[in-house]
RNA sequence: CGGGGUGUAGCGCAGUUGGCAGCGCACCGCGUUUGGGACGCGGGGGUCGGCGGUUCAAGUCCGCCCACCCCGACCA
């Protein structure tokens, strides 16, 4: 329950984060250190983020399937740079029924490599191709640092993989999903994203190159928030995927991967958030609308039931609760649906069943000023329109909150300043010194460089080396 | 793994020179309440993180260990 008041985002952000998290009954600490028991409002969410994306998938011809969550070690070690950039972060089975194993087990960090070594299996012909198959899965990755749904040693994410018969299809690949995620964050879960590509030094380990959508949480900090890689032929390489073309030449494929995973949720809360709790873009809200009957009497109640059954009824397109608890005040549910982020709560009491009316209150703008009174007999247009209404003003707000917080730098003491509290967008020679360079002043990295350029060129700002594209720098979850 | 902090009821905490383990919220019962976090009365709930030591006596003093949180290095 949500008894008591957060402590407010200016004060201290990430303790906002943590009590909001726990009391809006998303997640809670597990007895295992760096892991998170995601409760049924918070999987509620993440189902409906699920459901969002795989439609998505399917739409674009993706199958879903399983893959083992052991993978033999062996398997990581056969690319280079993959076993180099995940080996830190391994957990590893080393018996199993009582017995030392021959060869110790990885639970999966990502699964890659046992995906390759099965599609070396299934790949024979050009006429096989593409092979696009997605997985939902939970993944380990030993972390020192945690945080619920940002960062836990397990996370729950769906990982793509696919193979190509050609470099090109690869590219086209990785930028549809990236497109695809782009359109997913702005559009279900309205958190503005900038889609751009990963500099070397924050790529995949083991791919070509890598995409990300990038979103500015409510401190103004980069969230990662869904990456699509382009892998060229290094693991077709290291697991031998091959496939004979139209004129019997065996060819490497070209393959792919893309995950977005529960960190997820955590773009959502830090995104549209408030000090009074979640807010919750209605596509995606568990509960879209909550209906609070309001009654003084037992006679007033046995008035005001039917009509909140009634409005309930002609709401059925809606994911509807009706908080009908007797041991608690109506100021109580108030606060308590604020705090679990449902866009539109909706009252009825007795002054409604006289005038055919219900009092509709915005989750996005508190108090008075969020509050409509409604027609019964226009409740489900009325309501379609105010949670359209709403999801377009979180992503306006949003929006709005990003580019406020996005300055272009005119020298690197202005940058220094600028990703102290905001994004800084600036030319850049993209040699990683320079980056590191940045990270070591000011401990801002660079996120993507975004696709949607204005053209031209420039100076680096922190070298002054001639730069054809422009990149963000900032501190990042 | 380095620095800091915290472990006492479900949660938040108090517990003085060592002397019967408490308070608020939550929970259960009854009654009154209910349009922005209601109130009264009654009640249940504890290996004081663990192990060992000092002492007539340890939540309190000493030692060791463990866990979690925060800040760093690493990361979806």
């Amino acid at each position: 329950m949500s008894e008591d008041k957060l402590t407010p985002r200016a004060e201290n952000y990430s303790e906002w984060y943590n009590q909001l998290v726990q009391r809006a009954e998303l997640a809670d600490y597990a007895p295992v250190r760096g892991c998170m028991v995601v409760r049924p409002y918070g999987w509620a969410l993440w189902e409906n983020i699920q459901q969002a994306l795989d439609g998505r998938f399917k739409a674009t011809g993706h199958v879903n399937a399983s893959f083992p969550l052991f993978i033999p070690m062996s398997f990581l070690e056969k690319e280079k740079e993959h076993v180099e950039g995940f080996s830190p972060e391994l957990a590893v089975v080393t018996i199993g029924g009582g017995q030392t194993l021959e060869e110790p087990l990885v639970v999966r960090p990502t699964s890659e490599t046992i995906i390759g070594h099965m599609y070396s299996k299934w790949i024979k012909s050009y006429r096989d191709l593409p092979v696009l198959i997605n997985q939902w899965a939970n993944v380990v990755r030993w972390e020192m640092r945690t945080r619920l749904f940002l960062r836990t040693l397990e996370f729950f994410w769906q990982e793509g993989h696919t193979a190509h018969a050609t470099a090109q299809e690869a590219e086209e690949e990785t930028r549809r999903i990236l497109d695809l995620y782009t359109d997913f964050a702005v559009n279900e879960a309205a958190v503005p994203v900038v889609p751009g590509l990963k500099s070397k030094t924050e790529k995949f380990a083991g791919a070509l190159h890598s995409y990300s959508i990038e979103a500015m949480m409510g401190d103004t900090k980069a969230l990662q928030s869904g990456t699509s890689h382009n892998l060229g032929q290094n693991f077709a390489k290291a697991f031998e995927i091959q496939y004979l073309d139209q004129n019997n030449q065996l060819q490497h494929c070209w393959t792919t991967s893309w995950g977005v995973s529960t960190r997820f949720v955590g773009a959502i809360i830090m995104t549209h958030g408030d000090d009074q709790g979640l807010i919750l873009p209605p596509r995606l809200a568990p509960i879209q609308i909550v209906i609070v009957p309001i009654f003084r009497s037992d006679e007033e109640f046995s008035l005001v039931m039917p009509v909140v059954e009634q409005v309930k009824a002609a709401l059925a397109g809606f994911r509807v609760k009706v908080d009908d608890r007797s041991e608690v005040t109506p100021g109580f549910k108030y606060h308590d649906w604020e705090m679990r982020g449902v866009p539109l709560r909706l009252e009825i009491g007795p002054k409604d069943v006289q005038n055919g009316t219900v009092m509709a209150a915005r989750r996005d703008i508190p108090g008075k000023a969020g509050k409509t009174l409604i027609q019964q007999d226009q409740i489900a247009a009325q309501v379609s329109e105010l949670l359209k209404t709403i999801q377009a003003s979180l992503l306006q707000r949003a929006t709005e909150f990003r580019d406020s917080n996005i300055h272009e730098p005119k020298d690197y003491a202005d940058l220094q300043n600028i990703v102290q509290n905001g994004w800084a967008y600036a030319w850049w020679c993209e040699d990683a010194a320079c980056e590191a360079k940045v990270k070591e002043d000011t401990k801002a990295t660079t996120r993507c460089i975004p696709l949607d350029q204005e053209g031209g060129s420039g100076r680096c700002i922190v070298c002054g080396q001639p730069a054809a594209r422009k990149v963000y720098f900032a501190r990042a979850y």
